[in-house]
RNA sequence: GGUCCUGUGGUGUAGCUUGGUUUAACAUGCCGCCCUGUCAAGGCGGAGAUCGCGGGUUCAAAUCCCGUCGGGACCGCCA
């Protein structure tokens, strides 16, 4: 070892000893005869302290140290006199004095200041992120993640669960996202894809009674990034056999309560037990499937107020079958014109028509462009039900119930933000449950399953499901988190027929389904346990945690918005041998092709 | 595929609206000299940007216009 003793772990009680350390070179201040360094490693920051008179070797070798230089030294603990403390660091009562120095490597100037906290383009970031790794934030992200995965680990062991690897070359499944693929050598114009998640697997595994299982699993999906969400990214996948839904939600509520407790003890659990909404109570309260519940501005339902109301944008409205709604932004009634203005285009994005509103001023004032239309029991019937008082803002959507939900649900989340609503220290964990098994896709003309197609309906739903699909519920259950979904799963079918049926209502035909599930059907037919499940977001969880709101800044390495590594600067062009040994012609779009010959050079 | 935001020394910003006292400013970093108690050390001096790229308007462009490239946010997409 090169190191006796971390950086981050001298005290007073070390006082007078021979230590040798190592670490980068955090800070440098020169005084000329004395020099002081701040070695840092993972673990801490030292003061080193270089004295001529003490060792002249050690200080003249130290000289032309700089920034993030890799050194190794051997010195004597000593304790500083009172008045030298530094009480910002925690090795902060000690230094040590050098006695000899090691070079063990130089660096170049940084591309950006390591020992600071500075915003730095995020594209300088990820091409130098080995440098941005050796930074407070990041460093510390790395190590939440670790611990939260530790502890999933630790506690899925104790409760008797298997992690069980799975193949990262698997099937295609042209269902869901698009596939990462990769072209077979020895199989001719064949392909292994790779697994948009190990849900087919672990459903083979509780064939195979493995009973409980989990996995740390690497998922890849071919879809556009956005801010929380990558290519490839892990989730917690976990199946448990001989389950109900209550069991596998029980187990993920405790386990997670419990790791919030140990690894982000300053955070609080909004609520427990965590609160379950039904799907339809999440989008008449909150407009949305993945609510957060830490503050109000809920949505209130005026539909019923609308027939003869007086305001024909209403009462067209819900003649069409729609829904007029509304919410109260509390202490909003100061609003200028212009910024609700702003608030009408915000919700236009979401294909509002518009966006009426009430002001209540702080003065007791009312101004609206549409209380005109109403009568005096009408105007007081909506304010009461909204709990309308002077220095409110009254917003009202009228249109089709999704575009109400939609807008109205975005538009909530958007006042919290200007309201300064969202509490980053509040963990807002609820269920959402007993979605619809699927809903109606117009344009292909069959059912769109709202989680996947091995979800089982709801048991006391399943005589409709061919009578009246779209009353049937299906046993999904979704973890939200702060306007996050961070988990789902749901019960599968373990049932033949009725997985028959379910293929049959999303339009797969009997000899597809065979071709491209028939490892399942079969296995399912030499006793397959019933069993369920449910999948978690492991970057997105520690993103919350971390009080980041990016998944890229719990990564190591990550890729950017077009899906580039831009440190190693993949994918790249390729052999074309390499190409000739997977049968591959390439068949490039012109202009792409000019662009990638010039990026050849 | 679409909408919006953004690009100025190594890094972070100012300047751009209203073109010309700009020889592009400030902070930090970098280099050199001085300095024995600093911890964001201090003092003095210095180097470093043809303002992403291309074209246009103009007597004159970082600044206005068009195009293009990079980055980001969002929509579509993500069973």
């Amino acid at each position: 070892m090169h190191k006796t003793h971390t950086c981050g772990e001298l005290r007073a009680s070390h006082d007078g000893i021979e230590v040798t350390m190592a670490g980068w070179v955090n800070r440098r201040r020169d005084h000329g005869e004395l020099i002081f360094i701040d070695l840092r490693d993972r673990f801490g920051l030292v003061q080193l302290v270089a004295d001529p008179e003490i060792s002249p070797e050690a200080h003249a070798a130290l000289k032309p140290v700089r920034n993030e230089w890799v050194v190794k030294v051997v010195g004597v603990v000593r304790k500083r006199p009172v008045d030298m403390v530094n009480p910002d660091l925690s090795t902060g009562e000690i230094e040590v004095e050098v006695r000899e120095v090691t070079i063990l490597n130089p660096a170049k100037t940084p591309p950006f200041l390591i020992n600071k906290e500075e915003e730095v383009d995020e594209n300088v970031r990820l091409k130098y992120r080995y440098m941005d790794l050796r930074r407070p934030r990041m460093a510390a992200n790395l190590k939440l993640r670790h611990k939260v995965v530790k502890f999933i680990r630790d506690y899925l062991d104790e409760q008797d669960f298997l992690e069980v690897e799975t193949p990262i070359l698997f099937k295609t499944t042209p269902e869901g996202a698009r596939d990462y693929l990769v072209p077979s050598r020895v199989h001719p114009g064949m392909v292994y894809a790779l697994p948009q998640s190990p849900q087919q697997l672990k459903q083979m595994l509780m064939v195979g009674g493995i009973e409980r299982y989990f996995q740390i699993a690497r998922c890849f999906r071919d879809e556009d990034q956005r801010g929380d969400r990558q290519p490839e990214f892990t989730q917690l996948d976990l199946e448990m056999s001989f389950v109900e839904r209550d069991d596998v939600m029980g187990l993920l509520e405790d386990m997670y309560t419990k790791m919030v407790a140990e690894v982000v003890p300053d955070k609080k659990v909004l609520q427990t037990p965590w609160p379950r909404l039904t799907y339809t109570e999440a989008l008449d309260r909150f407009g949305k499937d993945n609510p957060d519940i830490r503050y109000g501005l809920e949505l209130v339902d005026l539909t019923d107020l609308a027939p003869g109301c007086g305001f024909g944008v209403f009462e067209g409205a819900v003649e069409k079958g729609g829904h007029v709604r509304g919410i109260n932004a509390k202490g909003l009634g100061n609003y200028s014109r212009k910024q609700i203005d702003a608030l009408t285009d915000y919700v236009k994005q979401f294909k509002a028509k518009g966006l009426a509103y009430i002001i209540r001023t702080p003065e007791g004032e009312m101004r609206s462009p549409i209380a005109k239309f109403f009568s005096e029991e009408t105007l007081a019937m909506i304010q009461e039900r909204m709990g309308a008082e002077d220095g409110d803002l009254l917003l009202f959507v009228a249109d089709k119930a999704e575009i109400v939900y939609e807008s109205l649900g975005r538009l909530r989340v958007h006042l919290a933000g200007e309201l300064g609503l969202e509490d980053p220290d509040v963990l807002g964990f609820c269920w959402v449950i007993d979605f619809p098994f699927g809903f109606w896709d117009e344009e292909e003309q069959r059912w769109d399953p709202s989680h996947h197609l091995f979800t089982s309906p709801l048991p006391e739903d399943l005589h409709l499901l061919e009578s009246d699909t779209a009353k049937v519920r299906g046993t999904q259950y979704d973890l939200v988190l702060n306007n996050n979904e961070v988990a789902g799963g749901s019960i599968r079918i373990h049932d033949q027929e009725v997985q028959a049926k379910v293929f049959k209502l999303i339009g797969l035909d009997e000899d597809v389904a065979a071709e491209r599930f028939g490892h399942m059907l079969e296995a399912f037919q030499y006793g397959a346990p019933p069993h369920g499940g449910i999948a978690s977001g492991i970057d997105r969880l520690v993103m919350i945690l971390a009080d980041e709101d990016n998944i890229r800044e719990v990564i190591a390495f990550p890729k950017n918005q077009n899906a580039r590594d831009v440190m190693a600067d993949a994918p790249t062009l390729v052999e074309e041998a390499q190409l000739e040994a997977l049968h591959i012609q390439l068949n490039l779009p012109e202009v792409e092709e000019e662009k990638d010959m010039l990026d050849l050079h």
